[in-house]
DNA sequence: GCCAACGTTGGC
DNA sequence: GCCAACGTTGGC
């Protein structure tokens, strides 16, 4: 899963959230809103199960990549944001959804251009396709991806 | 800041 | 249901 861990202004708010982000917040557990993609939607309310492991990823920053693991501890559920016409995240037409986590965070962000030089990971939909907030992992991906993690 | 790739919207 | 126009993502 995706989030942007330098400060961008959107709508008048800052939508920074880093792993340090989470790790920081109350349980290391927070709501993941704001998605507003049909498809990453779908991926957050029918397949992502209790326990299950997330990739946090950091994107549109200077080093693009892996920042860590997470897990879900509460599974899809209607995003509250969109109801709120105050809130950047508003939107009139909403009916949505958001896990909860906690995580385990890497020593070092495993960066794009370095998870694209492992061809075990050609095929991810990270490498392949990018541009999709919320994206499924193969476990064997999942597990080549902490084998690195484990030897930085 | 650029722009390619892709998703969404809405007229027809 | 097509598809042009437009908007967003996100690496570079």
């Amino acid at each position: 899963m995706k989030a942007e861990p330098e400060s961008r202004i959107f709508k008048g708010v800052d939508v920074k959230f880093s792993i340090d982000d989470l790790y920081a917040m109350k349980d290391s557990t927070s709501q993941w809103d704001g998605v507003r993609n049909f498809e990453a939607r779908n991926i957050m309310r029918d397949r992502m199960k209790l326990g299950d492991k997330v990739l946090f990823y950091h994107s549109n920053c200077k080093t693009p990549g892996i920042a860590g693991v997470a897990a879900i501890v509460r599974e899809g559920y209607p995003d509250h944001t969109a109801f709120d016409a105050a809130h950047p995240y508003y939107d009139p037409k909403s009916v949505r959804d958001s896990p909860k986590w906690y995580m385990r965070k890497f020593a070092q962000i495993l960066s794009l251009a370095e998870l694209k030089e492992h061809g075990p990971l050609a095929d991810m939909v990270l490498i392949k396709r990018g541009r999709l907030s919320v994206q499924p992992v193969q476990q064997s991906e999942y597990d080549y991806i902490l084998e690195l993690a484990d030897k930085q």
